[in-house]
DNA sequence: TGGACTATCATGGGATGGTATGGGTGTCCA
DNA sequence: TGGACACCCATACCATCCCATGATAGTCCA
């Protein structure tokens, strides 16, 4: 299997320290890169994280543009910008910056989310939330759908 | 490979000098290049800053002109006419000149915000309004995109 | 089958080095 | 001679590194 998968919920220590789960360790790894490349998610209080593919794909969409024009210049701002590349030391462990905690909400513990290419750092209570809000929304899909159901989405 | 990320906020002293954050120094250090270049950004009140790769930038964008054309000579003009290699001291220091200050509106701290190959010097209140701006537009781009799955699926 | 041993992982804390920041001094030139 | 500038030193804080502890799961052997 390659990608991240799953869901794991870490303790912050009083750095503000948490452990990455071991098998997204593994998946960055096997992408040849050191470090978290995470951003926060663009419509909820979540921090996107992964690693090598998903800082190339956001590049590849930046590429698009113009490098002097001005759609380059404000895509650019809020992309690179709001990043982070966050270090793993030697126990697997990354520091969460005040910027993201407050975006997402974060203060003693965090949700590690699998999305396939990245994952998703959530606090636990409103990731509780979302994951209710993206049942009931599966459920009312699946029955429009009736038979058409593909693999529901989460594990 | 990765060029500027994250932003960064610093203090002016007395003498006018700012720290360039260490990761926006490492970069630099890596293209191989002494001194910061810097110049004042066209359409913003902010400075634009970076390393080899980003001369490397205005120099090809420059030479989609015909070398001794009127619009060569303006543009290289108003580039390298406003253009500054600003030295770093022995601590990660620079010196921001007058003009440049003027220009971004900077008095006695300075955001540093990473855009990939190149960075920008900001006012910190001028940047929070921007980064709005950048966040909002973001989110409309994203959105009309939202179709186009980056990094394709898996990883 | 059950129990002990082991490997992996999450977590906590101390120690250390890097970084931002402030200040001092010497030098060169207008 | 004064001011801009380069170079040097001091300090507080924070990130990183290293080691210790606990918990869990998996394995091996009696």
């Amino acid at each position: 299997m390659d990608g991240f998968v799953a869901t794991f919920t870490n303790r912050l220590d009083g750095k503000g320290r948490v452990s990455v789960p071991a098998p997204f360790r593994a998946v960055m790894a096997r992408e040849g890169h050191e470090g978290v490349y995470c951003y926060p998610a663009l419509d909820q209080p979540a921090i996107d994280g992964g690693g090598q593919k998903l800082q190339q794909a956001i590049g590849e969409r930046l590429s698009v543009f113009e490098t002097f024009s001005e759609e380059h210049e404000i895509l650019s701002t809020a992309f690179y910008g709001e990043s982070r590349v966050l270090k793993i030391d030697g126990d697997g462990r990354i520091v969460l910056p005040d910027e993201f905690r407050e975006h997402a909400g974060i203060s003693d513990s965090a949700v590690f989310v699998g999305q396939g290419y990245k994952f998703q750092i959530w606090e636990p209570g409103q990731f509780a939330e979302r994951q209710r809000q993206a049942r009931a929304h599966l459920r009312s899909v699946t029955r429009s759908l009736s038979s058409k159901n593909p693999a529901g989405g989460d594990a």
